[in-house]
DNA sequence: AGCACGCCGACT
DNA sequence: GTCGGCGTGCTC
């Protein structure tokens, strides 16, 4: 009998991004060895682990040492055939090394960890699948959406329901169907810690049958949430993006639950997007795959809208009674003082009421409302998507800024010290200033979370307030903690961030305060403002969840900005379609996804010099290149032009053509490898596909 | 990516 | 005197 070899992916960056690694198959494992097994091998310098994708018994070139594999980490294969092509559809996709894409793709304490050939056992029997009857009855939206999904098993449908439209009931009748067929299912969520409540009722629904996923989980819960679904144990997959790798077969369907959300954008190494990479799953999976939003993504709508899913609208509120919240804009132009154009710095008038320098931002509209709403024994949920005391401190003498050593930024200020949200450097404000000398000349501007609560601290005393942002959310039970707290009404106003945005339902709740809406619109990115509108949308629907009537203020200095004109009359879901299609006619224009593909090529390298050499050098080659459709644009400097002491540029490359463009950043990677070109300009270079974040 | 080798700077 | 910073070379 001849040598038989393996070609195996292994966890190293290569490009092409299918580079596999031939071995030796001892002879013991020569009967037992199948495709998308884990086996231990040798690799380079270390003891690492390898999947097999491809057995032969043609020597390679005598050139090469071949290694023998090593043992086998599970008797049986980790990855089946189909999960093996979604896993290269979507390297080949990302232009992403496939042995990194496994590594992804399987927990670490598969990977790793001693071998277990025989520590797991498959179900002997059929598992019997056991569903709690719900009492809800559908209302004739969710029973159409219902139908229609369960009736075709494939294709994709886009389900669009207003923040207490009953979307899960529909999620849930689907998954019953699907596990009565003896099919599977996998829900993604943004982020499961935020989530508790839709975890609950899917565990509640389907006992016994739901594995969870995240990646705050303990190795060995991980390891059995694995185990489980892999075995056939569990037949529903839930969790945040890591749990699109969930070894789920015979899947029914796919839920992608707040598909609009950016963070399904993993934004490091494996720069995938759970949602897109969902899509690809259920076609190669051959089911369905139903996205969920109260506010879909323009891609999501153009699929739509090309006839590439179904969409359905939920527009009930299901809870009977509530009403949608008043939503009154309020220009903080009109408010500047007009002494200065500082928003801190006023000439004090020692007869005045007294004041506080965040007073700015509490405006006369908002201070009423909170007045009257904490005179009712209600709560209130105020949002600045900024954390600290305010934006910068500045010298008063001399306009002086305090900037971060590593990072082309800003420092935050906060309570005790400055801070840089980007490295976490972090200093005691200076006595004096480092420029004119002056003593004590700092003073903050613009305002952050640690602001507001200093100013509700001075105009409301009495009123009991909870922050909630990333520095009072230090371990997974703070944000448990903080967010019941205010539920159980041991609070009266919720300060935060984003975090304050998320499904959680506070009956009490019926004023919701944007302190400063402008924040985010402006950076250089094309999704901004679609983003700005899906949050504040977000936002704004935590007020008047019951049946008591909410109200929602928010601030802007350009209120005449589009996104604040769909915004207060988004009480129909037609501004929002409307603002999209806005959206979409700009994006068909510009090239832009979803009619272009778009790629951003990083640079990044200690000296700036050479990091522009490496990104022209870059940008020219692929101009050169000549592809048609194709476009390139840049070098820039990337909007965060320093970061933790590396200077960052930019390329983007867009085409209509997909095919052009993937075969242009193919060839770039190659040739970059090739010609040592990241040596020569000790410049790195990342590629990111669909890029969500243009920072 | 990860690991070893190799060469220059401030510490017990 | 050495610990350790990161450049660079290599991986079937």
């Amino acid at each position: 009998m001849s040598q038989l070899f393996a070609d195996v992916a292994v966890p190293a960056p290569f490009y092409p991004w299918k580079t596999l690694f031939t071995y030796r198959v001892p002879e013991l494992l020569a009967g037992s060895l199948a495709n998308g097994m884990l086996v231990r091998l040798n690799f380079g310098r270390r003891d690492t682990w390898g999947v097999v994708c491809k057995q032969h018994s043609t020597a390679p070139d005598a050139k090469i040492r071949v290694k023998e594999l090593g043992t086998l980490l599970l008797a049986h294969p980790a990855l089946s055939e189909r999960r093996m092509r979604f896993l290269e559809r979507i390297a080949e996709h990302y232009l992403h090394p496939l042995g990194l894409v496994i590594e992804a793709a399987l927990p670490a304490p598969i990977r790793t960890g001693t071998p277990r050939t025989l520590a797991y056992e498959f179900p002997t029997s059929p598992v019997v699948v056991k569903v709690s009857p719900s009492d809800k009855v559908l209302n004739n939206e969710q029973s159409q959406a219902h139908k229609s999904i369960v009736e075709s098993p494939q294709g994709s449908h886009l389900l669009w329901g207003v923040t207490g439209s009953g979307k899960t009931e529909v999620y849930l009748r689907v998954i019953e169907d699907v596990l009565a067929r003896g099919q599977s299912a996998l829900i993604l969520v943004p982020e499961i810690a935020l989530t508790p409540l839709l975890t609950e009722r899917f565990e509640s629904r389907f006992p016994d049958q739901v594995a969870t996923f995240h990646s705050a989980q303990t190795p060995k819960k991980l390891r059995e949430a694995w185990f489980d679904v892999w075995t056939g144990r569990k037949r529903i997959a839930l969790g945040a993006r890591s749990a699109l790798f969930a070894p789920l077969e015979n899947l029914g369907v796919i839920v992608v639950d707040e598909e609009h959300d950016g963070s399904y954008k993993q934004e490091e190494g494996f720069r995938y997007n759970a949602r897109d990479a969902a899509l690809m799953l259920a076609e190669i999976y051959e089911c369905r795959c139903v996205l969920g939003s109260a506010t879909p993504s323009a891609e999501s709508l153009a699929a739509a809208r090309a006839g590439r899913s179904t969409l359905y609208r939920l527009s009930d509120r299901a809870v009977r009674g509530a009403q949608l919240p008043e939503l009154t804009l309020v220009d903080l132009k009109k408010s500047l003082p007009l002494q200065s154009k500082i928003p801190h710095v006023e000439i004090r008038d020692e007869h005045a009421p007294p004041t506080h320098p965040g007073d700015f931002f509490l405006s006369p509209e908002l201070r009423d409302s909170l007045a009257a709403t904490l005179a009712k024994k209600q709560q209130a949920i105020l949002f600045i998507n900024r954390r600290g005391v305010g934006s910068q401190k500045l010298c008063s003498g001399c306009g002086h800024t305090l900037d971060c050593p590593n990072c082309a930024v800003k420092l935050t200020p906060h309570l005790d010290r400055m801070v840089c949200h980007y490295c976490g450097y972090s200093s005691f404000e200076p006595s004096k200033c480092p420029q004119c000398k002056r003593e004590e000349s700092f003073i903050s501007v613009g305002i952050g979370t640690e602001g507001i609560e200093e100013v509700m601290g001075f105009h409301f005393p009495e009123a009991r307030v909870l922050r909630l942002d990333r520095d009072t959310v230090q371990t997974k039970d703070d944000l448990a903690d903080i967010l019941g707290k205010f539920g159980r009404g041991e609070a009266d106003v919720l300060v935060g961030t984003q975090m304050v945005a998320k499904g959680h339902d506070f009956p009490n709740v019926t004023l919701v305060g944007v302190l400063l809406a402008d924040l985010g619109l402006s950076v250089p990115d094309f999704r901004a403002s679609e983003r700005g509108l899906q949050l504040l949308m977000q936002v704004a629907g935590r007020a008047g969840r019951a049946m008591q009537p909410g109200k929602v203020l928010v601030q802007s200095f350009q209120p005449e900005h589009p996104v604040f004109q769909a915004l207060s009359q988004s009480s129909g879901l037609t501004a929002y379609k409307d603002f999209l299609s806005d959206e979409l006619v700009k994006r068909h224009l510009l090239n832009y996804p979803p009619f272009a593909s778009l790629a951003l090529i990083r640079f990044d390298g200690l000296e700036e010099k050479l990091v522009e050499q490496a990104a022209q050098n870059a940008a020219r080659a692929l101009f050169r290149l000549q592809a048609p459709g194709l476009q390139v644009l840049g070098p820039t400097d990337s909007p965060l032009s320093k970061l933790r002491g590396r200077y960052r540029k930019q390329v983007l490359i867009k085409s209509p053509d997909e095919r052009v463009f993937r075969k242009s950043l193919e060839w770039l990677l190659q040739g970059w490898s090739k010609g040592q070109l990241e040596k020569r300009f000790k410049t790195r270079m990342f590629i990111d596909v669909d890029p969500v974040q243009m920072l």
